[in-house]
DNA sequence: GGCTTTCGCTACGAGTCGTAGCGTAATGCC
DNA sequence: GGCATTACGCTACGACTCGTAGCGAAAGCC
């Protein structure tokens, strides 16, 4: 996740399980504690490792967390259920379970928030997280097109912004529900919103 | 915004002078410092106070930046544009010029994280900040259901939901495109989503 | 004028941060 | 097998922030 580079050649190799052993614990604690009395080293404590070790890994608490909550999306699929609204509503409610767990909500906004300031930071959650959720997008309104559900675009930078704003309605949607309104986005609201944003408002 | 009382009827009232100047060095601690790095003893020798002044007033940094920004999105309106869609486009664009700035970025989504382990201050979010917006949703729907442009709702219950699902629809759009795409929601932005919105996905 | 509350200042223990230094353990290469 | 190299655990450290307490002085209401 956080290193490129397979192997470097020499050395006793990073344990994997320690990898694994940090990012649960950092879950855990995230559920125990939220985001900002989470402690770098507590985390350490409940993963049975040396905080230094923690440190050698990660650069920082934004880092990690963004590394132990982009796991928790990586079970996100998008099954063919035969028609457009199916999809969505299949996709939309996937993705409101995982945000309703108490280590994604407050995880994830916290480093949304710390990403205002640091672009680095930003460019590795759009690669751990956003990415693997728009090729859902992407694949979904494919799959509608060939139905014939869809328009096709011509223009593929306005197939891309089309692409983009289905996300930012989707996505936004969703987690402004779960964490502003505190609403849970359950199997009534995701048809309502699925039939607003095929139909809109006038529907 | 923190006291309710309006006279507490003995001594020396507080000074409203102060209170403005802490929220004010707060806001620029925020776009210097960023949430995290914000400290209530920086932001007290900001304001030229105490930090015990600041203690007595404030409970925490969150309630302390909920206040703050609350204040940006006071200026918010709904000016009578001649139909739903040019509304929209309106007030959205106003949100979305708020939501650019800097110490409404990192401050809002980070104590919207916060809130999600945090009972009060979820209510204090929604009483300083979204119910506030969600005003505007009602106006504009009741003016476009006056002009026909949208259906009317006999069941009160199901015209709060609409106007739920609507306003998540709205601020998580604008949120999420500014926030996490770190995308301007410009003008063309604000009106294919206005399309969609409206008109859904197929038009 | 007298009462009440606010305010500025200083000081404090507690906790966290991120790093350095050291000895030991585990692996790859020859 | 031996050796270089890296990972790991442990301890300790100065710097910083936290939230509170205690004091004297200032400012407003009766």
């Amino acid at each position: 996740m956080q290193s490129r580079s397979p192997a470097p050649r020499a050395g006793r190799p990073r344990s994997a399980t320690v990898d694994a052993a940090i990012l649960a614990a950092t879950r855990e604690a995230l559920v125990e504690l939220g985001w900002s009395k989470l402690t770098l080293g507590d985390v350490a404590t409940r993963a049975g490792v040396a905080k230094t070790t923690l440190y050698r890994r990660w650069a920082g608490k934004n880092e990690l967390v963004v590394d132990a909550v982009a796991e928790l999306f990586d079970q996100l699929e998008l099954p063919d259920r035969g028609s457009l609204a199916a999809d969505i509503e299949g996709v939309v409610l996937q993705f409101a379970t995982i945000l309703a767990l108490p280590e994604a909500k407050s995880g994830l906004m916290a480093v949304v928030a710390e990403a205002t300031r640091d672009e680095a930071l930003r460019e590795r959650i759009r690669a751990s997280v956003v990415d693997r959720q728009k090729r859902l997008v992407v694949e979904g309104r494919a799959r509608a097109q060939a139905r014939g559900e869809l328009p096709l675009e011509a223009d593929p930078g306005s197939a891309d912004r089309t692409v983009d704003l289905i996300f930012d309605m989707v996505a936004g949607a969703v987690v402004h529900r779960t964490l502003v309104s505190a609403e849970p986005a359950d199997e009534e609201w995701v048809r309502s919103f699925t039939r607003v944003l095929l139909h809109g408002l006038g529907s």
